[in-house]
DNA sequence: TTGTACGCGTTATCAA
DNA sequence: TTGATAACGCGTACAA
């Protein structure tokens, strides 16, 4: 900055001015301090900025990035920032990487505010972090109402629900759901499942699998229905992914989707637009999340003294070709 | 710190020797300074410590979060810049964000180094990146030799050639390839299957698409392929999502593969592994891609006169079940 | 081991 | 519009 200053002859602080966009300055200079930043190539030293100010207007993000679909959320945080001109820190959770980890690190800038993307902060870690991070904290995707952080979610068991309501509508009674406990936000698809089996009087038969949801547990699901006496008409997922690899492991046992099987995932990912794959699934939605998640935190920033909210995303059903009447009822 | 020196009775300077574990400080106060810290939840000031060594420990990662592969590399960034002490700061490229936004908002935290994973480093943009970030860049993925930034890329021809041969070697004659001009690293693998193909004295069939390599890409490949008067025996592709595509294209018209047309994809991304899709493809190995790109930027960081060089990261076929003799010679 | 003093780049306040 | 001065949190040199 003093670079700059000193290339036209003006003062720092006049840059400093000029640079913040306050008033106080020619509009003749303002224009010569552009021009001059420009050419040097000048850039504010964030750090040196947040120490100054002592609150750096900058968000820590903390996401899984080989994850399906948080960096879609994450993309969705940036402008809604960007908006509020606040910077974004983002911080990822890998294989040799943990989330306290990713969290201790954003810790020393300092932000404004945590948007934690994914089930990290299960009851206790959520109080722990909150303390510990003395800014607002937001979950986004997973947890419950909570006295320490904002929870931003899906409705997921609506958008489950919703997927045995459609498919009870198009004359489907055996309606399997493939489920996997060790995902937080799985116990509430389930029962969204069990709720709408219940009120449509149906028999509920859940599928549990061992492991994530992935394409490999999906596949694991399709070898353990095929191992039954019967096949369901149809098979409710709670996750895009593990319904692609349950349609392909149908597909290769020579069992056609949606002809002989209805199939439904979760999430909208970029798999089930596929036409060729044209999955029936429920669409969550990440731009309001990352909006709401920013709009969240920002509340607390500007009123420390809120207390954190529970923000319910809705979720819509996206049908396609992977269900249909079933063939025949039996 | 200042607390926490004040919490145990110390000076504030001793606290921050026993931080950074330099020598001069008793093991009892060091224990004690450890445990204060812990208990109020202390952590030094990046901001502030980059401002005071005019140096951050800290390399900058542009990169895109939805893309299949660049997640991949960045986790194995991770590991390897923490193994030197370096931290990472993340700034993506969205749909609202350009790589250039990205870039100028590293530059404000004067990272020790950039690495720029994508195709976002044409020639005139290097350069002038190079000449404006002043500290080392490291293009991952893409661009060719280069006097201002390392490159660390695949050797996309390598890999490409190794499919037609294994092609080839299992009898097939017609082996089209398709191929999506407006990806950087494409050119290069064009050349692969070119040059292979000519030294086997083979026709070469090469299909442009429109637009990126994406599953609808695929999709449109098998509705060109099925047009035309006779299919190919094999189809060698850029990308494993345009496989992917084009597999379950060529399924719905009733086209099996590998039993009518031999298939392969490029990436070895989460999709080829699975048991259902069983994809040969070509492995790029992200994990040695990312170990490459910290060591360019650190040899230039350590020595900043050394000359940018150029990376090539062997690629690799993993023979799986999408590719097997032709049914019959034709 | 401690205290003292300085500077990193920036913002903020004041009086001129 | 400027200059002087201080402060943010930290690292470091030096003397005690």
């Amino acid at each position: 900055m003093t670079d700059v200053a000193r290339d036209i002859g003006v003062s720092r602080q006049l840059v400093s001015l000029v640079l913040r966009e306050q008033p106080g300055a020619s509009d003749e200079t303002r224009a010569r301090v552009w021009a001059a930043a420009a050419r040097l190539g000048y850039r504010p030293h964030v750090g040196a900025r947040a120490l100054r100010q002592s609150a750096s207007r900058q968000l820590g993000v903390v996401f899984v990035p080989t994850h399906a679909t948080e960096p879609d959320i994450v993309e969705a945080i940036y402008p809604a920032a960007a908006a509020q001109g606040y910077q974004l820190v983002l911080s990822a959770v890998t294989a040799t990487r943990t989330s306290a980890q990713a969290v201790e690190e954003l810790l020393g800038y300092r932000c404004a505010g945590l948007i934690v993307i994914g089930a990290h902060l299960a009851g206790k870690a959520a109080a722990e972090l909150a303390a510990r991070a003395r800014v607002p904290v937001v979950s986004v995707g997973a947890g419950r109402r909570n006295a320490s952080v904002d929870v931003v979610r899906s409705a997921g068991d609506v958008g489950v629900a919703l997927c045995v309501r459609h498919l009870a509508a198009l004359g489907h009674r055996q309606i399997a759901y493939v489920h996997s406990a060790s995902m937080s936000p799985a116990a509430l698809r389930l029962s969204g499942y069990l709720k709408a089996m219940a009120e449509l009087a149906l028999q509920p038969a859940v599928l549990e699998l061992h492991g994530d949801y992935t394409e490999e547990s999906g596949a694991e699901a399709a070898r353990r229905l095929l191992a039954e006496r019967r096949l369901p008409t149809a098979v409710v997922t709670g996750n895009d992914q593990a319904a692609m690899g349950l349609i392909l492991a149908l597909a290769r046992a020579g069992v056609s989707v949606p002809e002989q099987v209805s199939v439904t995932g979760f999430d909208d990912s970029r798999f089930a637009r596929l036409s060729a794959v044209d999955l029936t699934t429920v669409r969550q939605d990440p731009v309001r999340m990352g909006a709401a998640a920013v709009a969240a935190v920002l509340r607390r920033v500007l009123d420390p003294k809120a207390r954190p909210r529970e923000v319910v995303i809705p979720t819509r059903l996206v049908e396609r070709g992977s269900t249909a009447v079933p063939r025949s009822r039996s």
